[in-house]
DNA sequence: CGAGTTCGCGAACGGTGTTCCCGAAGTCTA
DNA sequence: TAGACTTCGGGAACACCGTTCGCGAACTCG
């Protein structure tokens, strides 16, 4: 009856009469992340997720209005997840501890960077990280709008990490070797050159991604 | 016969024998840009491509391997829309100015940043601008590693501010209602003064994001 | 002119998100 | 307890998707 707009957070799980559900928003949430942490998000289909559940795909639709809402829910799911040390007062070093907690939210679920990057969506968990991060921002000057920006970038950039550290797929494999071929034509030798130093091992990825985070957030904030 | 596992750029395009091809990869993706700036990224499906081209959806596969490929073929034609001004000596100046080229783009394609976020792919015109960027940091102290990782994150960093800027979406109107139910709740005061100074007008996008981008590269590679 | 090769593309396959609809299963009221 | 009412489960169907197959047409080369 009602034309529900609403985000799917302030719409109401079950109906207080009727035949009651079966299944719950939660259970359904916790089926699709089981399916893409198997399969990827592309596995995450209506079907995919339904048989995960021993249902039929359109019962689904009694908990979800749709495939975003199901994504939206996974993204708000793993927020939860998000561990947030006791600032330190420190304020740069405590941003990245926050980035350090993404990050290992999305180290352990491959999917999430995309997800994160391609559709910020706030809910319940994903506002109590927001609400941290304006916490540790409290007694700078600064417009709420600067604030905001600090928290979108730092999720942008620690899903931008995630995602070149993991860079395994077929698709890293096609631009090496055509930055190789490049490399090898002698029109570009800045890029030769740096193919020679990506040759070379480095240190961890943590140590990287927690010094390059530190430098980009004291820029931002300092 | 040939089991090409290369990238579309090392690919032949057309043989030198036999029937010669009606249209060319610039053709197609000429076709494929004008189907996503008329209707986004969800309209550029084979069949629309083809139909916008007036041929039949298994003809692209002639000169695509697929829709990946065409994807990228985009993401490289628009590459080579950005303006790279003569560089000042300002490291941090000529960066941004690589940035504000970036997002021209990106402003000009709605459907852009999503794709450069999602596949970072690189084809012959981005690779002139990794040059470029390799180029302004040639003085600088630094293994390749760090340089590669400026490139990339001023690439997502653009991105995700362009995304944010043409927040109009539905996607942006739910977190808006639900940060607004989120304020009236009580429960979290410091988002409900955030939104408070979201409602008060500030200066122009473009001001506020070559700021924040001056900030961030500063920090970077200061 | 014939052999060889590529091109265009209709048809078909398996998968997708989503809607319809109806029988089943509950709750609430009398 | 009987019946009205409401919601739930989910099979079937629709429109669309990316991709493959196969064949007649079109062209180049010897």
């Amino acid at each position: 009856m009602a034309d529900y707009d609403e985000p799917i957070w302030l719409r109401p799980e079950r109906a207080a009469t009727g035949r009651p559900a079966v299944r719950s928003r939660p259970e359904i949430t916790a089926a699709a992340l089981a399916v893409a942490d198997r399969g990827g998000l592309d596995a995450v289909s209506m079907r995919n997720v339904a048989e995960e559940l021993g249902t039929g795909a359109a019962s689904l639709y009694r908990y979800v209005s749709g495939r975003d809402d199901l994504l939206d829910l996974m993204v708000d799911a793993t927020a939860a997840g998000v561990e947030l040390p006791q600032p330190t007062g420190d304020l740069v070093g405590d941003l990245v501890a926050v980035g350090e907690g993404l990050h290992g939210v999305m180290a352990r679920h491959e999917w999430l960077p995309e997800l994160v990057l391609t559709r910020p969506s706030l809910g319940p968990n994903g506002v109590a990280v927001l609400d941290h991060v304006l916490g540790l921002l409290a007694d700078r000057p600064g417009d709420g709008r600067a604030k905001l920006e600090v928290y979108a970038l730092l999720n942008a950039v620690v899903a931008t990490f995630a995602m070149n550290e993991r860079a395994a797929g077929i698709r890293a494999q096609h631009a090496a070797v055509y930055l190789g071929h490049v490399a090898a034509s002698g029109e570009h030798p800045r890029i030769a050159e740096l193919l020679g130093d990506l040759a070379v091992p480095t240190g961890s990825a943590e140590e990287r991604r927690t010094a390059a985070l530190a430098r980009l957030l004291s820029g931002l904030v300092g």
